[in-house]
DNA sequence: TATAGTAGGTTACTATATAACATTTTGTGA
DNA sequence: TCACAAAATGTTATATAGTAACCTACTATA
């Protein structure tokens, strides 16, 4: 992992933070945060590059010392998109912790063909020019879906051009 | 399939128009569409929804009359996306025919979850300031996928919601 | 404490895609 | 027209992604 993705930046308050919002809104809706799925999401906030669903089987296989079978994972990434806590990334069939969880929003992401970070941009004015350019087709859109392939600015900065 | 989608409009026109442009494109290129990669682009062009690689696969094998692997189909894929003669829609991983090979574009797929077809928008004027929003962030666009999820214009006026 | 709902375990399977290497076909220059 | 290299295809095996179906265990609450 290039540095630059760790610099400037405590990852520790991002992962806490990351939970406190998690167990706040469970709390709020009455759901649950069960052990499995908070493991998932922490697992998810190790980095902010995408983990693939068998990735973080793995990771969590490891951590519970046996082997864990998919359903459980997908069980857990089923219950923390349904409720906003991450997204998935369409392109690359993996997952990503959303940085806003408490609030509604669109999402456009940045994915760093170099370094693999992805970065999450909110509500950008273009949401609504696209969703109005849309519904003028007739279409009733239900998902937007935008991701971005390319290279991320400090790794421009660093020279990479891949 | 529903009915309107092949309504008010000539699909073998869409077919013999494709498999021209194709044609003219590698010819001019200086590259070959072979007949397992005009087999391959006549299949995706049967209908305007999307094919999986391996209903091609399956296609392709009735066609030949003998079990296609899938390296063969991928390879034609590649090849045809390559040279972009087809789209591959990342939320379905699906591969949907272009309908405007000769010029170069970028596309905005709006995916009716209905009955299943695939419009192809270009060039919206959301594109330009989508790019210009990433490079306002530092970020170096390589490539930009967009795609909607909803119900499609005929399906609406049908009452359908789904 | 019955019992309904929710979460997780287990097994088996389907779907999507690629690696690695062999063979065939095609184009090109000697 | 033969030799050779490049491009395309065949073949086998495997990697990666996701789901169905059924069962067990926990949890809330009447
Ligand atoms: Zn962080
Ligand atoms: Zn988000
Ligand atoms: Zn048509
Ligand atoms: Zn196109």
């Amino acid at each position: 992992m290039p540095h630059h993705i760790l610099k400037d930046h405590d990852h520790n308050q991002c992962i806490s933070s990351a939970l406190r919002s998690a167990e706040d809104i469970c709390l709020q809706r009455g759901i649950k945060l069960t052990q499995i799925r908070r493991q998932v999401l922490e697992i998810i906030w190790q980095g902010h590059q995408p983990s693939t669903a068998y990735d973080i089987l793995d990771c969590l296989s490891q951590q519970q010392n046996k082997k864990v079978a998919p359903p459980t994972v997908y069980r857990a990434l089923d219950f923390l998109l349904d409720n906003g806590l991450i997204h998935r990334l369409e392109s690359m069939n993996a997952y990503i912790g959303c940085d806003a969880p408490t609030t509604p929003h669109q999402s456009c992401f940045l994915i760093c063909s170099h370094c693999r970070s992805v970065a999450e941009l909110h509500d950008m004015p273009i949401y609504a020019a696209l969703a109005e350019e849309v519904r003028q087709e007739g279409f009733k859109a239900k998902g937007i879906m935008i991701e971005v392939k390319g290279v991320c600015a400090d790794c421009v900065e660093q020279g990479q051009s891949a």
